[in-house]
DNA sequence: GACTGGCACTCGTTACAGTCGAGTGCCAGG
DNA sequence: CCTGGCACTCGACTGTAACGAGTGCCAGTC
């Protein structure tokens, strides 16, 4: 029931050294490479309660021993420490960041950063519109009847589509038409636009009414329904460090499912209290994804959150590294933003 | 020297055999599989020449024939004639592509449509910017010091950028520099617009030169030099089909090489001439990609080209097939983009 | 009561030998 | 020029044995 310090030492000790061996650790090993100050029946006497615990198992009876699922748990909560970064990793943070010239170069760097850094898979959120505000929208006049809607959020992104008019719509009504769009529009946040939208419609004078009740339909469905969520990854060669050890020997469901947009916002997206998360194998809901871990966190200009970023890797990996590294970079692109 | 019918169709037999089966195939195997009308011993002795001549070769001693690179290539030069898509194929391409409501999504779609016919890995390049015409160039203010600089092609690509102005610019100013700016680019192709953009400088009234100049440093190298082409990918998955047996047991180089952008340009884009294009093997440039063929060809509205489009897998791959999907893909884009 | 050394036991790994069979090359004959 | 026959090669598979890392248990010690 209870485990007493040395036991929780024992625990901390397999999961560093499975981690960094990749190999299942025996009572012996255990007590020459850490300081335990005990014999090695000592620690399998730990061990074989660890185990009946559930925090470690047997790959077979005469292996060493693995940390489960819900070891790597109990490490994460409460064995480890979060490592702080290296001078060089800072370094690197501040190197790659520096010059990006819009939100699709930050939004590259940083995953290419994180996949560097940690060695794991990379994803990174786009700025989510939902928690976007309006800065600007514009109709360009593509054909009498065509205009290209562009939208520029505060957050930097950009987003546009062309829209069908219902008939030839002239110049001047353009201009008419993006003037009261803006006013009605202009730094709300995305995510109460509808109402403002509706009002759009009921209040435009008669002669624009048509054009204006398309494009607010193509506004609605653009920037509030449809696929508002964009996702960078980098780094899936990683996946195939440790051989074919890690993921059980096929990687294809984990492709499979990083092919996934939706399965990855569920992984990195929804950050809601902005504290770093971690889901320890089968701790996520994909079937997919039960041989993977995944670390994340929310990003946003100051306190604020406005998309998620972290990685993913096998249960096997350095979590107190990996937790330091998604953080610090979600600093940084903090600031970074902060300062658009 | 000379390859008379029959020895050509035990190679073509053996491809075949090869890429279904992904087996080495014996000299039985084949007359059983196919009308060849002689004996195995003949066949055995055809096979000898054709490997003599470097078309097959045996993995092991007592293993039966498998293609070589260079066996591919006289297979997909001569002996293959291009498959007919099946009617549900055809099908499956013109329900993919309907509603697609911009570029972006008609080139996610576009990916992911090949890559699940084809059941291979699929790329697909934006449009090119360089063969793109500009339609228009917005300018939007985000503060009195900071623009947003917006450029809308003929393709449907739209590009953004923020720009530093060396000092506050007024509202009357901005509608100036749109005109001048607009005036002079639109409707002109990207690759002739650097002398242009230097005729805007020059021609500048004195009191916009200096914003002028700024921008104009702004527009060639976001609009000309920078990574001015984007890629869609998808289908990773596809890679870990046939085992470990493809690519020799280790996907890492592959994946690397998926995640250079520079490479996959380099494998699917420059079709200059609009003809399908095969590299088997080793004909491509890149040490990662050893292992692996490329069937791309070039897309575009009408006849002309603003981009590449193919897919990527194992030598050992139904080339008649794919090169049929990836040809007909190609053209639905291309007509796609044409009703634009 | 907690820790330790010793010991028997388990079981995966490795090495080796032997068999099997697919496939080949060669040759003599049609 | 093609064919049937035959000896040969060599990888794949199987079974056996030795090895050793690691364990669980127990009796003894502090």
């Amino acid at each position: 029931m209870g485990l007493d310090d040395r036991k929780l030492a024992v625990l901390r000790a397999i999961v560093e050294d499975y981690v960094s061996t990749q190999e299942p650790v025996g009572s012996k090993a255990l007590v020459e490479r850490h300081q335990l100050g005990v014999s090695p029946a000592t620690v399998r006497n730990d061990m074989a309660v660890l185990e009946e615990e559930g925090y470690i198992r047997q790959p077979h009876t005469s292996a060493g021993r693995v940390p489960t699922d819900r070891g790597y748990r109990l490490f994460v909560d409460r064995l480890s420490r979060v490592k702080p970064l290296s001078p060089a990793e800072r370094r690197a943070i501040e190197r790659f960041l520096v010059g990006a010239v819009d939100l699709d170069d930050v939004v590259h760097r940083t995953v290419r950063l994180l996949a560097q850094l940690t060695r794991q898979v990379a994803v990174v959120q786009y700025p989510s519109l939902a928690r976007s505000s309006v800065r600007h929208l514009e109709l360009v006049p593509i054909s009498t009847t065509r205009l290209m809607l562009v939208m520029i959020a505060d957050t930097g992104r950009v987003e546009q589509r062309l829209v069908e008019l219902p008939g030839p719509v002239p110049a001047d009504d353009v201009t008419d038409l993006r003037r009261l769009i803006n006013e009605k529009l202009a730094n709300a946040r995305l995510s109460e636009t509808p109402p403002l939208v509706q009002a759009l419609v009921e209040e435009a004078p008669p002669e624009l009414r048509p054009t204006m009740t398309t494009l607010a339909t193509v506004l609605l469905e653009t920037l509030v329904e449809r696929h508002e969520e964009r996702i960078a990854l980098a780094g899936t060669a990683n996946l195939t460090r440790g051989g074919l050890l890690d993921f059980q020997g096929s990687l294809r469901p984990i492709l499979e499912a990083l092919e996934e947009e939706v399965v990855l916002l569920k992984l990195i997206g929804e950050t809601e209290p902005s504290t770093t998360r971690v889901l320890i194998g089968d701790e996520n809901e994909f079937d997919n994804l039960r041989a993977a871990s995944v670390v994340s966190t929310g990003y946003g200009p100051g306190t604020t959150i406005v998309g998620g970023l972290g990685v993913l890797g096998p249960t096997r990996m350095d979590y107190p590294g990996n937790i330091a590294t998604v953080r610090a970079v979600a600093r940084y692109v903090g600031e970074l933003l902060a300062q658009n």
